[in-house]
DNA sequence: CAACATATTTACATCGATGTAATGGCGTGG
DNA sequence: CCACGCCATTACATCGATGTAAATATGTTG
């Protein structure tokens, strides 16, 4: 290559990294070269010097989960537009896999990471290697020394409470709720229904809070099966994600009960299928391509200044707001 | 590193790569300095010197389309068991990024790529840098020199329409289907469709097949409301994608039209969502994890192997199978 | 004990890009 | 004509891991 246009490697070096005392002629003479020859970089060579690979890492517990690929290509987008390339991984939830991301994996070819959480301890984080920047997603409940962006869980799960309380409902169950253990998404949701009842002067039943292995469909339809089983059946359904509402509003109408005729329904997340589904779903909805931007952001800051690892941790709070869709009567 | 274990940097090395010839006393040493100082290899001077980087990338239309995402987990599956890393990309059909992903993007830091394209032209694939070792997801349409895996799509399509026709349809719309331009996997199943047609003795209405802008649940409604304005309605829809189908199934909803009832639906690719849909979706399965499986298996040969990159191009064909379910009437 | 085989470890060069500092060319002011 | 400064280019070292080959240690055989 450097031989090929007739200059020292460095030069060619300098013409890609647009320093500025280069003759137009030698310019050119390179440019062609990389052309005649289709060079690229070799970003390993660059890494090695430079100490940056120019990627970051997003750490997500399932792409099939449909928030996570939404929120994904968010992401990505964002990334793109800072000229950075985003390398996708998937936990399955596995504190293993999770620790691994926030270690930098294996290997070090990551500049940052972005990492959205389930099973990850307090003590996971205190310990990491604070070198490597993070981001994390999703709910940060330990004081954690870690940048997050995350919303106002409590809020609006307390939100989407009242709506129901709003359409006469008086028995809502939670399906993926969480009343004990770790202060996880599900534990602050829970928190906001309950907030919504007791403002309501409404009692609370614990037994109206199912929790589910996972947030999938079929969690939900399990979940909302055993629901009708009981002697006192539920006029409403709080899901903590849209696949347990679908889910779940598919196993009530293979069990004859109508939504919203007779149990109303709400999702979280938002996601594309909710729109159109039979009936369409009312949910929450984050606002994902602001937590992506602010995610990318806060991670470029660290990454582009290391020297600011001693700044304290920043903490968003991305916007959300409840879509009233056909499932609890709505249009 | 090297100091603090009091060994040369080859000997750690060495220890890292499992050489036989090492003490079981400095093996000893060495993995206790690499615990104590939290060690990790630097991919770049790795790959600076092996020229291998342990990692993929899967290059796909739209992480948001169901069945890319679940292709994707597939495929970042298999690959983790074959201790490969997979980077992840989206190209939004632009030819543009297919053409990166196909150069290996500006730098080189994957062993070999998994493209799914949309875009491409025959053209793009002659001129590739044969160093690259890579894989076409979908359609091949092209005699091209390069590996392949994909589905019998015509005969998934002629299938799907036989279906229909046995459920005594006689006038079936094709939503996506295309009957000029590049030989697509739209093409192939509007293909299928009109084998099924002709051997049924059937005529065959240019006006019922609907091309759609992109695969989204959107355009499915778009197009199935289009069709509803029609003097004469459709009394079946084959959709070219689950998405499309969904789509489709709503639109007919708010028009008052009943499925399977008045109108039987049919999707592609069995997305997750397709199960627990109201009704449920009958849809052509293809294999997704078999389809990972041989993109994987495919790839890693020519990447193992680079000296192989004359062998002939493979071409791999997944299984497929139609599943039945509430959209046409089935169980 | 010499000669040789085997095991273990290390010195050195190398992959490609780039930071640092030095070189050589040229113009300007004194 | 010299000193100095600016510009363009390059020599060299370096990032970290590892292949090659050589050095050293240890053991074995005749």
């Amino acid at each position: 290559m450097a031989e090929y246009a007739g200059v020292s490697a460095k030069t060619v070096s300098n013409v890609i990294n647009d320093y500025e005392h280069v003759s137009e002629q030698t310019r050119a003479a390179v440019k062609e070269a990389i052309d005649a020859l289709g060079y690229r970089v070799n970003i390993a060579g660059r890494q090695l010097r430079k100490g940056r690979t120019g990627m970051i890492a997003l750490v997500v517990p399932e792409l099939d989960v449909a928030y996570f690929s939404e929120l994904a290509k968010h992401v990505m987008t964002e990334a793109d537009r800072r000229g950075m390339t985003v390398l996708l991984h998937q936990t399955n939830g596995e504190r293993t896999r999770e620790l691994a991301a926030l270690h930098g994996f294996d290997a070090q070819f990551t500049d940052g990471v972005i990492l959205s959480p389930l099973a990850l301890l307090p003590h996971d984080l205190e310990t990491r290697d604070r070198r490597l920047p993070v981001v994390l997603l999703g709910e940060r409940p330990w004081a954690s020394r870690t940048d997050h962006v995350g919303v106002d869980n409590v809020r609006a799960s307390r939100e989407a409470t009242e709506h129901l309380l709003a359409g006469g409902r008086r028995r809502i169950a939670v399906i993926g709720g969480a009343l004990r253990g770790r202060q996880g998404t599900d534990r602050l949701r829970t928190q906001g229904y309950q907030q919504a009842l007791q403002a309501a002067g409404l009692p609370f039943d614990a037994g109206l809070v199912v929790p589910v292995d996972a947030y999938h469909w079929q969690d939900g339809a399990r979940a909302a099966a055993s629901l009708l089983e009981r002697p006192e059946r539920p006029d409403a359904l709080l899901c903590l994600n849209d696949h347990l509402a679908l889910g779940a509003v598919r196993a009530l109408h293979e069990h004859g009960v109508r939504v919203p005729g007779d149990v109303h329904v709400v999702g979280f997340d938002d996601i594309e299928a909710s729109r159109f589904m039979i009936p369409s779903l009312t949910t929450v909805a984050p606002d994902k391509a602001e937590i992506a931007r602010a995610a990318v952001s806060l991670l470029l800051q660290r990454v582009e200044d290391p020297a600011a690892s001693v700044h304290a941790p920043q903490d968003r709070t991305a916007p959300h707001r409840l879509i009233v869709r056909e499932s609890t009567g709505g249009a």
